[in-house]
DNA sequence: CAAACTCCCTGTTAGC
DNA sequence: TGCTAACAGGGAGTTT
């Protein structure tokens, strides 16, 4: 599944074909893949347009379209479960998923590959229209260890959910949220409010570790017919049964807010100590 | 406010 | 071998 590390591989490889190319022609070969506007909408109003920028937002990738009289000015794109875009050179033969096709002037052809069609694009003036309620980005400069502690303690959720949620924190999906807390040896349902300064320290620094480390290695590979090519390798994340790499202890997996999730019971307690447990005995 | 549920989808996999 | 049913999972929306 894509998620910061993997859309940010896809957002640079994007940019360095795309950028100055101008889309003369789009075809929709499932019209919910476009989320707005309607699909005949959407193509006959990409034509024409310039990209002059491609960024990421979170989980979104952000394209920066500019026309002689403009009346859309972003292409939002999420990947959402097992999208993927390509760009080839074009007139090479359609895979079986491929839901979206942009082709360029400069021969070239953007695909969006989606098999479980959950993916999207949005054509729109404003791009706050879909990304406005986006929490910070993990590397926000403005982000640091104070502010993310009181965020964390003003909220009553498990670290697990919270993590996942896009309007507390933007673009960290399910390997990265399990891969932090292992990190950080914080139990997935430990409550946000209860942590100290140091581990909500501890939780940010990790999170922006594990999030540079996987950018670097172009992500996770996902091994789900998606076409992902990245390196990085969870060190929980679907690894249940298998050793902990800290401890040897063997991975548990466990459903929390509805997501398969996987930490060390020996490295991630819910508790801190064995007189804190007494307590609650 | 927090969490659970439902829906959207299809490739994969467990079970028969 | 071949079939069916359960399942995973990001996010939006709804219900508890």
């Amino acid at each position: 599944m894509p998620e910061l590390p993997e859309v940010e591989t896809t957002v640079r490889y994007l940019r360095e074909r795309l950028l100055g190319d101008v889309i003369v022609g789009a075809q929709v070969r499932w019209a919910r893949s476009i989320d707005r506007p309607k699909a005949r909408k959407f193509c006959r109003a990409v034509k024409g347009m310039n990209i002059t920028a491609v960024e990421r937002r979170g989980k979104f990738i952000v394209i920066s379209l500019s026309q002689v009289q403009q009346s859309f000015a972003y292409l939002l794109g999420h990947l959402r479960m097992s999208g993927s875009m390509d760009v080839i050179d074009g007139g090479s033969p359609l895979s079986k998923h491929d839901r979206v096709i942009l082709r360029f002037g400069s021969g070239k052809e953007l695909r969006f590959n989606d098999p479980r069609k959950f993916g999207r694009f949005y054509l729109v003036h404003d791009m706050l229209e879909v990304v406005g309620k986006l929490g910070p980005e993990p590397f926000d400069r403005a982000l640091g260890p104070r502010r993310f502690h009181s965020e964390l303690t003003k909220k009553r959720c498990r670290l697990k959910p919270l993590l996942l949620n896009q309007e507390f924190l933007a673009g960290v999906g399910n390997i990265y949220a399990d891969e932090c807390l292992w990190r950080s040896q914080l139990h997935p349902n430990r409550l946000s409010c209860s942590l100290r300064f140091d581990e909500a320290k501890l939780l940010l620094r990790e999170l922006r570790r594990v999030l540079k480390e996987a950018i670097r290695a172009n992500g996770t590979d996902a091994g789900d017919g998606v076409v992902e090519n990245g390196t990085y390798e969870p060190r929980v994340y679907g690894r249940t049964g298998e050793a902990c790499h800290r401890c040897g202890e063997l991975i548990r997996r466990i459903v929390v807010g509805q997501r398969g999730t996987h930490y060390c019971p020996s490295c991630q307690k819910l508790r801190r100590t064995i007189k804190a447990q007494r307590n609650h005995e």
